[in-house]
DNA sequence: GTGGTCTAGACCACT
DNA sequence: GTGGTCTAGACCACC
């Protein structure tokens, strides 16, 4: 599993590991049941501290991405979609988009520039056009 | 002005002022060169310390959206209308975009559905559809 | 506020203070939107590292139970009950119940007995009989 | 003798078995002086690791419930009814007691809702009312 | 002043 | 071997 970690960046070390361990897994990189680096090893590879790898294995298990199981390894979550698809959560997002967009426009960006970045983002994730 | 400040949010109290300063810019509420409240007015309608007013306006100022002359008070700047489109910003709007994008495909939103986000938000901001 | 920490406990000292706090809410004797002690105040009065007491008010954070406000402090949360009332956490919490009572089973505890201490912890949490 | 493991549960595997052979014997479903499977068919049975069956029939020796006859296999002990009712696991029941009542409370249960629970499953393990 | 993050290094329980 | 907990001590952003 490769990672790259900024390390002088806005966000938390363990932030940038909980969201590029989702994003591999939303590009199919990672599997279902797949077993990832263990704490040790990512600290390693990473140079980073175990604790801190250890608080975004938590925090993704907390998501319900990843399960732990004690003296084997840490696992992708078989992603049993969550069922009601928690409101709250998405209500956030829209807002979080809305503040993008505010700000794409603040920076001059045209409305077809930003929906032609969705576009070509939305392919990484999910991948087909007509999805 | 009014703004909404939400005190238990993430977003730090003075990046919620630039936003929405930034916001009713965006959406035409604030005209160019128009005044904005003092920093004493704005903290006592909003009940925030000055200081944190104050560090918005500063922010502000630094992004060119507001100008302080001494003595008469806090400006929309004529210029509030990015010219140069600094691209550090938009390389980093480009990265949320990418971060909201995983997050929408973890919740199991689908990619038509998030176009329609986009959609809807996009006639707030830039109304005309072919903009 | 006073809580009672137990060293060599099987439970995590992090874990006891969240249980605590939780059960001072319960009794009324912390009360919404009140201010608690400062991790460093807290760590200081039961001689515990300031990490530890962080990891338990985020975990209480995460819970619903309290809020952080930056550079503030932190609070008893108000407590918007959990409107769906979550199916999940009710289903766990009748499980541990059947654990327990297998266990008192086991030990040779009779029925009434059981029902007996059922009657007085509930007078500390619900006070009214009758609630 | 059929057991159920979850495998990324918060209870040690070694937990689950001693909990589940413990509440066979409750419900009366082993009977003492019971022969149970050896740990090498047990681990076979439950694709867990031998040592960890060990460890769990270790365990359920030490307090009394199973009694191992070196080349004949492993038996329900004959006092399997704990006979002085050892007051340390008491109070240790009665303080979990404590902590699922504040959990109950936290969650929204009223306390008529609870002490329906404990009638329903108390029927299951001391079946009548007046035992 | 507040909480949040990170490092270094120790110990423990589980498999 | 694995992850989980705890300590000590540093630095940062926010108010």
């Amino acid at each position: 599993m490769i990672l790259h970690i900024q390390d002088g960046s806005l966000l938390p070390i363990y932030e940038q590991v909980v969201q590029q361990v989702k994003e591999q897994i939303a590009k199919g990189i990672l599997q279902e049941g797949e077993r990832i680096p263990s704490v040790r090893e990512l600290s390693a590879a990473l140079l980073i501290n175990p604790n801190t790898v250890s608080k975004a294995y938590q925090e993704l298990e907390r998501q319900g991405v990843l399960i732990t199981k004690r003296g084997k390894g840490t696992f992708i979550a078989q992603t049993a979609r969550a069922p009601g698809m928690e409101k709250e959560r998405m209500d956030q997002l829209r807002m979080e988009l809305k503040r993008l967009i505010v700000e794409a426009r603040h920076l001059g960006l045209s409305r077809s520039q930003f929906q032609d970045w969705v576009e070509e983002i939305s392919l990484d994730y999910w991948g087909n056009k007509h999805a």
